[in-house]
DNA sequence: TTCGTGATAGAG
DNA sequence: TCTATCACGAAG
């Protein structure tokens, strides 16, 4: 299996369109690989649940990052969330919230401390518990390192856009995206 | 369904 | 300083 690198190019357009066209490429962490099964979109300007609307630390991340750079910040006392940062027309954030464990299960699941391969990575906080991820990628160029990277995997999924998940305020937006009827979502789609 | 967890930001 | 809020997860 040849794993093509997604370069820089990819980020430089909607947030939308990326965290759509993520679903089904690869995350590549040094020794794990896991297929996106789940991202949601995050949009810089008129979107509530964007760290940007509240954070000025928000704004002068994609103030000071390019295209491509982790935006990974630590949640309710206990969870890092993974972003990666998308620069076109208009900018934003895609959260990675699910991935199907490829490579490197053994590990995960010795992290994760669970057998249970749909569980190990069934959450934007398991996630990254699994592949290790934690602040210290933060800023982190990810479309150059091989092994911190994503890479086209399966284009051939169908995907499917409904509500995103644990926010409040901007609720109503189809911006999260998961890949039809697989078993590692965080939470099924509504129907 | 509930509850712990700690960073962040806004109010006082 | 105090408090509300939160892009969550695990236990029950």
């Amino acid at each position: 299996m040849k794993n093509r690198i997604i370069r820089a190019n990819f980020f430089r357009r909607d947030p939308i369109i990326c965290a759509r066209e993520l679903i089904g490429a690869h995350l590549i962490w040094g020794k794990c690989v896991g297929k996106i099964v789940e991202t949601e979109a995050y949009l810089e300007h008129d979107d509530e649940a964007c760290h940007t609307f509240s954070r000025a630390s928000a704004r002068a991340f994609i103030e000071r990052h390019k295209p491509g750079a982790a935006y990974i910040y630590f949640s309710y006392g206990a969870h890092w969330m993974l972003n990666v940062l998308v620069k076109g027309k208009t900018n934003g954030f895609v959260l990675f919230r699910a991935v199907e464990p490829l490579r490197g299960i053994e590990l995960m699941k010795k992290r994760r401390k669970i057998d249970d391969e749909r569980g190990l990575c069934s959450g934007p906080g398991k996630l990254t518990q699994a592949f290790d991820i934690t602040n210290r990628h933060h800023e982190m160029n990810l479309c150059m390192d091989p092994l911190h990277c994503f890479a086209y995997g399966d284009d051939t999924v169908r995907v499917v856009a409904d509500e995103r998940i644990g926010i409040s305020r901007s609720a109503h937006h189809a911006w999260r995206f998961t890949e039809r009827g697989s078993k590692f979502v965080s939470r099924r789609v509504k129907l």
